[in-house]
DNA sequence: ACCCACTGTCGAAGCGCTTCGACGCAGTAT
DNA sequence: ATACTGCGTCGAAGCGCTTCGACAGTGGGT
C-alpha cells in the first residue's frame, strides 16, 4: 500500500502538504498542487480510510437502517436504498447497510464506534424504540418516515395523511359514496408503522368530512387472502364502488378478482392505488395512483443529512406533497 | 467518547490487557477478564472503528456491490442483500453498500483505501469488467453469479443451466413438444448477464436432447409487452403448450392473458416459473416453479468470504442445485 | 534444588493520517 | 527603511488501537 509519506517524498514535499492538497483546507500553490497530484497518480495512491477516520474522527460513512422484513414494500425500500447510496456518493459518503434486526443496539454500536458519521433510519414506527437514542446522540440522523412525535428529529416522508385524503377526495368527487381500503398486512398496523397509520388517518378524516363511508381492511398479499377480504367487503357493504389499495401484493389479485366477478373497472368500481409509479403503469389496468417517490425520498434524506453534517440545516420535517395521477382505473360512480 | 485507556485505568490494568480481553488473542485470567468487562460495561465503552482498522489493518467491513438498475429482479436482490447483511453480522462484519454505478472504480476505491476487507459482487456479467480487478487484488471476493470464466474467483449461484434443463425436462415429461420461454428484458441479455444466458443454455441444450422445440423471447415486464410477445409466440408456434417464465414482471400478465384467451392453465397450457418462492405461491395460479434461493445465496456467499478472510477456503464455484416444485400450473400436454 | 516452559501482564512502538502552530518570504502600507 | 499581513510550506504531536517482545511469577519434571 502506498502511503501519504511516500507520495510526499516522491513529490518532494512534506506529508502535511500532501494532506492539504487532498483536503483543500489550506491554500497550495498551483505548481506544488500539480506536482503532488501527479505523484498521487503515478503511485496510484489511495488514502487509508482507517487512518483518516482516526485522525479526523470522520469516517465519511453514513449508516442506513433498512427493515429486515421482506414482507412489504420491497421495491420501494430497494429504490430508496439505491437512491441513498447514489446520493451519498455524490457527497463523498459511503453507505453502511444495517438491518433492523439489531434494533437499537445497532444505533449504539455504530454511533459509539464512530463507524458512521450519521444515520438514516427507515421503516419508522410511530413510537419507535430507536428514537430516544437518536435524539440522545450528537450524531446527525434522518428518518425516512414520520413517528408520532418528530420533535428533535429530522424526517423525510411522503405526506401519507394528505395522500389518504387525496385518494378519498378523488373518489368522492367522482360520486363514490362507499369506499373500501385494502391495506397492508395486519402486522404492519400492529407494529404501528407510521406511514400506514397516517394514511389511514387521512383516509378516514377526509371521508368523514365529505360524508362518505369507508371500510378499512388490512390484507396480506396474494390471491387467497385478497379473495377472502374482498368477499367480506362486499358482504358488509354491497354498494362499495371505490377502492383504495395500499399494498402492492394485493393490487393484481384485486383487479383479477373484480374482473372474475364481472365487475368492470372503472365502470362498476374505481380503484386508486398508493404505490410506486411502475406498479401502477404495469398493472393489468393502468391504475389511477398516488406515486410513492422513493428516489426523491432517498435523495432528500441524504441532502438533509449532509446539511446537518456540514453544520447547516436543522431539525425539520420534510413532507413531500402527494400527487394523484388519473389513469384508467377510476371513473364516475355507477348510477344506482 | 470513552477510550481503551480509560477502561484500562478504571479496571486498574494496562491498555494492552484490555485489548487482549477484547480480542481474545492472549490468555487472560478470569478475574482480570471480569474486572475489565465490568469496566467496559460501566463506562459504556465502544472500540473506535477507525483506530482499530488503522492498527490492525482490518476494517471488519465487507462491501456488497448491488446493481443500480431497479428494472429486474428487485425482490431477489433485496433478499440477497438482507441475507448478506444478516449473515455478515453473525460473523462480526458490517456491510458497505455499493451501487454498480461506479463500476470498476468502486473496486479500486474500496480495496485501495482499506475501507472493506473483502467484497461480494452481484449482477455479474459473463465477461464483467470488474473481474480482472478482483483477480488482481489480494482482498478476498465472492461473486453471486457466474461469469464465463470463473477461474481464480469464488462464485456462488443457483445452477441456472441445470435450472433451465430441469424446466424443459418437466414439461417434456408431461408430453409438451412445443415450448416457449418468456425471458428477462432484452437489456439483460444484451449485457450478457450470467444467469440469464446460462438458463438459456440449459433450456436449449435439454430441449435439443429431448427433441422438443423451444422458442425464446425476451420480454419487458407489464401487460402490453407481454401481450405482444404472446401474440407473436402463438403466431409462430400455434401448438405451443408449455411456457417457462423467467421474469417476475411477466408472470401475472402471462397468466391473465392466457385466461383471457380462453386457454386454461394447466389443461391447455402449462407454465413453469423461475422465481422466488413467494411469487410462485402468490400468483393467481399457484405456479410450478424452480425457486431462486436468495437467502441461501446470500448466506453462502458470506460464508465463503469469511472462510477466505480466515485463511480457510479457496477459489471455488458453489452451484446450488435447483429444485422444481410442482404446483397447479403444469399438467399433461393436451391431446392433439 | 534447579531449570524450563508456560501463563498473565505490561510498556512501547507504531498504523497512516489530520491539524495546529511556526516560520520564511513575498508584497503592501507606513 | 520598518512593521505588518498573507500565503505556502513544514514539523511534530497526536487520534485510539493492536501487537510484539519482555518479564515476573508459578508449577512440573528431573
Amino acid at each position: 500500500m502506498v502511503t501519504l509519506a511516500e507520495v510526499a517524498q516522491h513529490a518532494g514535499v512534506s506529508a502535511s502538504t500532501v494532506s492539504y492538497v487532498l483536503s483543500g483546507k489550506r491554500s497550495i500553490s498551483p505548481t506544488t498542487r500539480q506536482r503532488v497530484e501527479e505523484s498521487i497518480r503515478q503511485l496510484g495512491y489511495h488514502p487509508n480510510a482507517g487512518a483518516r477516520a482516526l485522525a479526523s474522527s470522520r469516517s465519511n460513512i453514513v449508516a442506513l437502517m433498512i427493515p429486515l422484513r421482506t414482507d412489504m414494500y420491497v421495491p420501494v425500500m430497494m429504490e430508496i436504498a439505491i437512491a441513498v447510496a447514489t446520493a451519498a456518493r455524490t457527497h463523498g459518503y459511503d453507505v453502511l447497510l444495517l438491518t433492523g434486526e439489531e434494533g437499537p443496539d445497532a444505533v449504539r454500536r455504530v454511533t459509539g464506534s464512530g463507524l458512521a458519521d450519521a444515520m438514516i433510519v427507515m421503516d419508522v414506527e410511530l413510537d419507535d424504540e430507536r428514537l430516544p437514542l437518536l435524539r440522545g446522540t450528537d450524531r446527525p440522523s434522518v428518518l425516512i418516515g414520520l413517528p408520532a412525535d418528530p420533535s428533535g428529529l429530522t424526517c423525510v416522508d411522503l405526506d401519507f395523511r394528505a395522500t389518504g385524503a387525496l385518494c378519498v377526495e378523488h373518489l368522492a368527487s367522482l360520486g363514490h359514496r362507499d369506499l373500501a381500503v385494502i391495506g397492508e398486512a395486519p402486522g404492519v398496523y400492529e407494529r404501528h408503522t407510521g406511514f400506514a397509520e397516517r394514511t389511514l388517518e387521512g383516509l378516514r378524516g377526509r371521508a368523514r368530512e365529505l360524508g362518505v363511508r369507508l371500510l378499512h381492511r388490512p390484507c396480506e398479499g396474494g390471491y387467497d387472502a385478497m379473495a377472502l377480504t374482498l368477499a367480506r367487503i362486499f358482504d358488509e357493504r354491497p354498494g362499495t364502488s371505490g377502492f383504495v389499495v395500499q399494498n402492492e401484493a394485493a393490487v393484481e389479485p384485486l383487479l383479477a378478482l373484480l374482473r372474475q366477478q364481472g365487475r368492470a373497472v372503472p365502470e362498476d368500481v374505481s380503484v386508486v392505488a398508493i404505490c410506486p409509479e411502475q406498479v401502477a403503469v404495469q398493472a393489468s389496468v393502468r391504475l389511477t395512483s398516488v406515486a410513492i417517490p422513493a428516489q426523491e425520498m432517498g435523495r432528500r434524506a441524504v441532502e438533509q443529512l449532509v446539511a446537518k453534517l456540514d453544520g447547516r440545516g436543522s431539525d425539520e420535517v420534510v413532507l413531500l406533497a402527494p400527487e394523484l395521477t388519473v389513469r384508467a382505473s377510476s371513473g364516475p360512480a355507477p348510477q344506482v
